[in-house]
DNA sequence: ATTGTTTTCGAACAAGGGTCAAATATATTA
DNA sequence: TAATATATTTGACCCTTGTTCGAAAACAAT
């Protein structure tokens, strides 16, 4: 069995795995589902993952896979301002979110793994090797690879105007990038939210929208409008 | 044995799994570690809890108790501009969720599952009754005045001036607190960010913060102060 | 004292993740 | 080709753990 068969029947696998998980979740999946979706005995998927856990690890790279190609998208099309690129992908990235929920979950769980291990007290106890896994490198690298390609962006507005010329790229870009994070997450309450309340979906999605630009381009244009609106009475 | 009694006893045993779970995780910890911890029967943990779920529920409700907290303390000492409070609540979510980890993931957890419940799909399957549940209803309200009293924050910031009065306060709080949501999850990927990289834990907390308060206030005050300022040279 | 109710326990069940020795298939060598 | 080494595959089995349940113990009411 050369090495291409080899990857083939991992990927059978991995892709019984990803298809359960989307369907029941993570939990909910049994060992054995996978092996009899994937048309083997449970045995052998221990011959081709290490555990579940690497099952979902296998997972979380395909998802940061994607998630990269969403940047990388937006980013291919340079005929318009940053600023332009930074919203169409805001768009995109809860597109992606929505879209492909078990990818999203699988690069929040890693971001909060991280987190994880920069506490200094959780760090020896739940299982000390995972940092050091390769793993973890790898996708810690490719959550980099997506921050650096936001920034580019944020960088091509500072230089085209569209983006206020004194912001950092890093901290600008990722600052959207948690500002688009807590959106996702908090746009589950906002769906719940009661009638009477003045947020709702309709009304937030465009808020927000509207306070990301006005972070990245500052209200200083808008300053140079309001006097003519003024001295129009 | 009184209602003041059985109260007691269902706190024991609570605190004994939440100090637990503080320790080890929730996955980590056993039904038979919190009933060993609580110096009762496993048996008797299930008289008290339906199950282990429900026990971290309870924990999530004492979480948004506390959650609460931070906001409401925050809104008491009112001598001051709503960004003032803002930036201080700021802070101390950022201190809450760090200082109160499991709290907080609790808190997040209950978002991720509301969340859920919105997608058509997975409602049918996982546990459709969870949304009707009283657990639920009542973490959704006190979600909810978290949400009420940071937009009151901002409310009063667009009265006394500090943030832009075009703002809607709901939309603007809730952006606000997705930005909270999104900083504390990236905190630790941004750790481990290589060194050759421009962003670092130090730039980006200023920077987050700074860009946090220009949004909600816009340059537009910054105008109005620099010139007071320029005068005085 | 007797009966009913609440609390408590510990044994047992069932599900599921993970292991392993043996069997089967495949490749290598003589 | 036969024999041997290696790689793949299986299914039975173990072990942990969440959960249930019947019965004992404690307590209350009659």
């Amino acid at each position: 069995m050369g090495v291409q068969e080899r990857q083939q029947k991992e990927k059978m696998i991995l892709d019984a795995a990803i298809r359960l998980f989307t369907e029941k979740g993570f939990a909910a999946t049994t060992m054995d589902d996978v092996a009899k979706s994937a048309k083997i005995s449970k045995g052998l998927t221990y011959f081709y993952f290490k555990n579940k856990e690497d099952l979902y690890l296998a997972m979380t790279k395909k998802a940061f896979d994607e998630l990269k190609d969403v940047f990388r998208e937006v980013y291919k099309n340079k005929a318009r301002t940053g600023l332009d690129m930074i919203t169409e992908l805001a768009n995109n990235y809860v597109k992606f979110a929505r879209g492909s929920r078990i990818y999203y979950q699988a690069v929040l769980d890693f971001l909060g793994t991280v987190q994880l291990y920069n506490d200094e007290h959780l760090r020896q106890k739940i299982n000390p090797l995972i940092l050091q896994s390769e793993h973890f490198q790898k996708l810690l690298e490719m959550h980099h690879d997506c921050a650096k390609i936001g920034a580019q962006m944020v960088a091509l507005g500072t230089k085209d105007g569209s983006i206020r010329a004194e912001l950092n790229p890093e901290v600008a870009f990722y600052t959207v990038w948690a500002m688009l994070i807590g959106f996702e997450k908090l746009m589950g309450p906002v769906s719940y939210e009661p009638k009477d309340t003045k947020i709702q979906l309709e009304t937030w999605k465009p808020g927000f929208t509207k306070l990301l630009q006005d972070m990245l381009k500052g209200t200083f244009q808008a300053v140079k409008v309001q006097p003519v609106q003024t001295s129009l009475f």
